[in-house]
DNA sequence: CTGGTCTCCTGATCGC
DNA sequence: TGCGATCAGGAGACCA
């Protein structure tokens, strides 16, 4: 389950080898994996009942980057886009978003995974978008600034997050904080395990409403995220299941993790039994007794 | 406007 | 050994 630290690893491993290389060729193997301008958000026509879009929008290779010269790849949060230079010079963007199970792989043949919705030939290697569940999706992006309107309703990237910007989006959010820090328009990167993880070491209920948190009690939590999604980017993600870098490295985070899946284990800290539990439909870990409900009041006098 | 719930999808795992 | 039920969850759609 890619949050920063994967989507990050991903982004520098396929960096790497994309960067002056020129598309030859894209291939895309199946059309509802794409979004394009005019189809509607959040992919094809994924809405109760029907799948596929009434009007498929039309799709020319150079959506694809065929043609093009990668320039660069970029991040925000867990949204990755590569941007290519046509041969007029113009720039535009692919959207990569991981979902749970994407993939995006460089290599030299065929890639060996299975799911592959879209192939890049290029001319040196290939890079190959594979998910089996499909949560994922390619954006197609002609301008740069059709990219930027898609990434305006982002929130701050949790690597560099900083107090003052952490409270600012928080202010007013009745809700539990974990549902807050999961919501990409108020911060961006953090999903279910570096949410547990980050909550863990800030000490603070997952079930705090957001808007009740002290001064101090938001920047140790931005301190917090800083520190979890630096330490997994450093080791490379976390590999729960099938998560790989964009060269088919496994993280080794996991071996880090104090909360997350870890329900009915003792505290790393404490060793109260740590609880298991549902935050905004997600499963949810905690300690008790690091993470209390509620703070004792502080003493006065 | 906010926040909660539903939905998409496949593979791993569990109980019988 | 087989098989149905359950769970995993990112993010857009939908609804109160």
């Amino acid at each position: 389950m890619p949050e920063l630290p994967e989507v990050e690893t991903v982004r520098r491993s396929v960096e790497a080898h994309l960067l002056g290389r020129v598309v030859r060729l894209a291939r895309l193997l199946r059309r509802d994996v794409l979004v394009a301008p005019g189809d509607p958000a959040g992919g094809f026509s994924r809405q109760r009942g029907t799948r596929r879009s009434a009007t498929p929008v039309s799709i020319t290779p150079a959506d694809l980057l065929e043609g093009a010269t990668i320039a660069r790849v970029q991040r925000l949060g867990k949204q990755i886009a590569i941007i290519g230079v046509d041969r007029s010079g113009a720039e535009r963007a692919l959207g990569v978003q991981l979902g749970m199970t994407g993939h995006l792989e460089v290599g030299r043949g065929e890639p060996a995974t299975t799911h592959v919705h879209a192939v890049w030939m290029l001319d040196v290697g290939v890079l190959a978008f594979s998910d089996p569940r499909r949560f994922g999706s390619l954006r197609v992006f002609r301008t740069m600034s059709e990219l930027e309107e898609h990434l305006r309703p982002l929130g701050p990237d949790a690597l560099t997050i900083d107090p003052e910007a952490l409270a600012q989006r928080l202010a007013g959010a009745r809700r539990p904080i974990k549902a807050a820090l999961l919501d990409q328009s108020v911060l961006a990167g953090v999903g279910n395990i570096y949410a547990d993880e980050a909550l863990f070491l800030s000490g603070i209920h997952p079930e705090a409403r957001a808007d009740r948190l002290s001064g101090d009690r938001i920047s140790t939590l931005a301190a917090s995220i800083r520190r979890v999604m630096s330490d997994a980017l450093l080791a490379g993600g976390s590999t729960i299941r099938d998560y790989r870098s964009g060269t088919g490295e496994p993280g080794t985070y996991q071996a880090a993790h104090r909360v997350y899946g870890k329900a009915g284990h003792p505290c790393p800290a404490c060793g109260e039994l740590l609880r298991g539990s549902r935050v905004a439909q997600r499963a949810t870990v905690y300690c008790s007794r690091c993470q209390p409900r509620r703070r004792k009041r502080p003493a006065l006098l």
